[in-house]
DNA sequence: ACTGAGCGG
C-alpha cells in the first residue's frame, strides 16, 4: 500500500512518521523527500504498509492530524509511470 | 543553498 504524505514540517523526519503511521498498523519502508543540494526533508514522503486496510486507517486516522505543528495531509500515492508494464494499457 | 505546493527511486 502506497501512501503520499505532505504537508509536513521542515523537521518532520521518517522516525516521526514511522511512529504516526505505526499506530494504525505495520509499516513496510518509510521515505522522506530530501533536497538534493542541502539534504534537508522537503516536506513531503511516502509510506508503504504491510495491507491497504492498515494503509486506510492510517490516511484515515492521520490525514489532517496535527504534527509538529502542521497539519498532515495524507493520501494514495499515484502509480508511477513505466515503460510497458504498468496496468492500463491503451 | 531555499520554502509551503505539493507524488519519489
Amino acid at each position: 500500500m502506497n501512501i503520499y504524505v505532505s504537508n509536513l514540517s521542515f523537521h518532520t523526519t521518517e522516525e516521526t512518521l514511522k511512529t504516526l503511521f505505526a499506530q494504525y498498523g505495520n509499516v513496510s519502508s518509510v521515505r522522506l523527500i530530501t533536497d538534493k543540494f542541502t539534504g534537508s526533508p522537503r516536506g513531503f514522503g511516502f509510506i508503504e504498509m504491510s495491507s491497504e486496510e492498515e494503509g486506510n486507517a492510517a490516511i484515515t486516522g492521520l490525514n489532517n492530524k496535527d504534527v509538529e505543528g502542521r497539519s498532515l495531509a495524507v493520501s494514495v500515492a499515484r502509480p508511477k509511470p513505466d515503460n510497458n508494464t504498468s496496468g492500463r494499457r491503451w
